[in-house]
DNA sequence: CTGAAAGCGCTTACAG
DNA sequence: CTGAAAGCGCTTACAG
């Protein structure tokens, strides 16, 4: 028999007679074939592979992102590559073009990219693209993300009802556009209750533990100590955690810490960490689904999606 | 020109005369031109992609590991496709299944496989395959991993050198084969000292926290309550330490907690965690290197290549 | 319903 | 030194 009539049978085309089929499939059996996606996606076919691009996989809040993706992805046959950019643009564009280079399907960014025209660039090559937790607002590419500002602003609320008035921010990079809004939702919020946030109590360093725990180490050492703080994401409330532990100042008591992220770092702590969660399952279910299912219209308007925080109470923070 | 000489210009084969090399160049960049990985890996050149199989990508310590893959494998041009298999080994040979069509190069595995016909199949089709943090004894792979047994044992001394007597141990499923290297060095040097080890103090459940958790409270609330408790990894002892505030059980002074692993969980708890420390980016090169460098012989001698653990003392023991 | 033929974008001898 | 030709393993019209 013929191969067109095998890749008939695999694609479940044409029409081919029970009999030959089912001939074509036992004998698929006993040899073990297996298509290569190789040479069918040179026919222009899907590659059924998608490239993750986040700052960090070893990052607890992207490693969850990750598992999420794999897991559906791998329910529906794609593979995934991920990328860890460390936020730094050339590493964004090198690893783009790689992807680029490997025909995947579609890319799913978690990372801030700075440089618009890296995908403005995949626009044009019609890459299918989507932002997961970041957004690139200028551009008209798909994006699912947390509401930020509303996230900052249940930060804030949970900590004026707890009645704190001296509060300190302690954020990542604030050009990365989720942190920049989750700060302005922050201090938005505090305006409207009319607390000031005073600029010397916001201070942004890199997203690790050992720089949050320096930062908010010279927060609590500096004049007029704050009774709270706000940290950007898990990370660097950990660190926070950490450096009230070196300075004898206990949590909550003392100080009440509050993250955002809800990572697995934020119920590890002593004492647990109260923070904002991100519905992470649920984003990247609706990126994948715009990613890979292009519904209908999906080229032309490029959706914005916007998820809802929670904030989740634990052991960090307590009334004045 | 041809097609040919643009082919050999990029692969730097054949003599081109340097104006015409110059020339193609030029015109690459101006078109924007990349090759097509797919279509040279159809003419049997490499796909420059490899296959990352864990357990899972959210948990810290195979998170590190595939961080540190991707960084290297990246460095040498390749991505890394991750797949979580959750320990099933149904999973596992799906994904397998899904690389082989993919014709990565390789396939790095850091799961335990229990069905080995599944590498054994591997073999047969001359993928390149290294095991990484876990072996296969009876499989002709190479496997590169941390020496568990004297890991074990290392834990076992610490404990003994402060005067503990009544140890348990908490373990994942002994199936899993360092876990049982961990258990077994643990044990034979408890023996060593003349302290036996009551079966009862040594119980199994799945790696994750809130399973470590409910498996060290039953430990501590048992009669006989140990003195310290050895956990095969750092999950297993964030549970441990969980169920010891739960139970208002001081750690370290009333009950000492040892980990496994050296991941960022436990730099990160409260008392920080004392581990056994695997040297991660030391095995992934190691484990890299055989897969791709193909060293000489490497096919016919298949190397077990064994690391040396490290304790690392923090806050979670202390003496009697 | 089935199979011969062309083509996807490359690489590899090989003839000139 | 350069280019025409065959082929990698598939898929897709299309003729029979």
């Amino acid at each position: 028999m013929s191969i067109a009539t095998v890749s008939n049978v695999i694609n479940g085309k044409g029409k081919v007679s029970k009999k030959k089929r089912e001939e074509i499939f036992r004998v698929m059996e006993r040899l073990q074939y297996r298509p290569s996606v190789i040479a069918s996606a040179l026919m222009g076919k899907k590659t059924f592979t998608i490239g993750l691009l986040i700052p960090d996989v070893s990052n607890p809040f992207f490693s969850e992102i990750a598992r999420s993706v794999e897991d559906l992805a791998h329910s529906e046959g794609y593979s995934v590559i991920v990328c860890s950019t460390d936020n730094k643009d050339d590493r964004i564009e090198k690893y783009i073009r790689l992807l680029e280079q490997k025909s995947v399907d579609g890319i799913l960014i978690g990372t801030g990219v700075e440089n618009a025209d890296v995908l403005r660039h995949l626009a044009e090559k019609s890459l299918s693209i989507v932002m997961i937790a970041r957004e690139a607002a200028t551009m008209p590419v798909h994006s699912v993300l947390t509401d930020d500002f509303k996230g900052g602003a249940l930060a804030a609320e949970h900590l004026i009802d707890r009645g704190h008035r001296r509060i300190a921010v302690l954020s990542e990079n604030l050009k990365v556009s989720s942190s920049f809004e989750r700060v302005r939702g922050f201090r938005f919020t505090l305006f409207e209750a009319g607390i000031t946030l005073d600029e010397s109590h916001i201070v942004s360093c890199d997203s690790s533990i050992r720089d949050g725990k320096r930062a908010a180490a010279a927060l609590i050492h500096g004049d007029n100590r704050p009774s709270a703080i706000f940290c950007c994401n898990d990370l660097l409330a950990v660190g926070a955690l950490q450096a009230a532990k070196d300075a004898r100042v206990k949590v909550p008591e003392q100080l009440s810490i509050i993250g955002f992220d809800g990572t697995i770092l934020s119920t590890v702590t002593n004492p647990e960490l109260t923070t904002i969660a991100q519905p992470i399952n649920q984003m990247v279910k609706l990126a994948f689904d715009l990613l890979i299912h292009k519904v209908e219209n999906a080229d032309e308007i490029k959706q914005r999606i916007v998820m809802q925080p929670e904030l989740i109470i634990r052991e960090s923070t307590c009334s004045l």
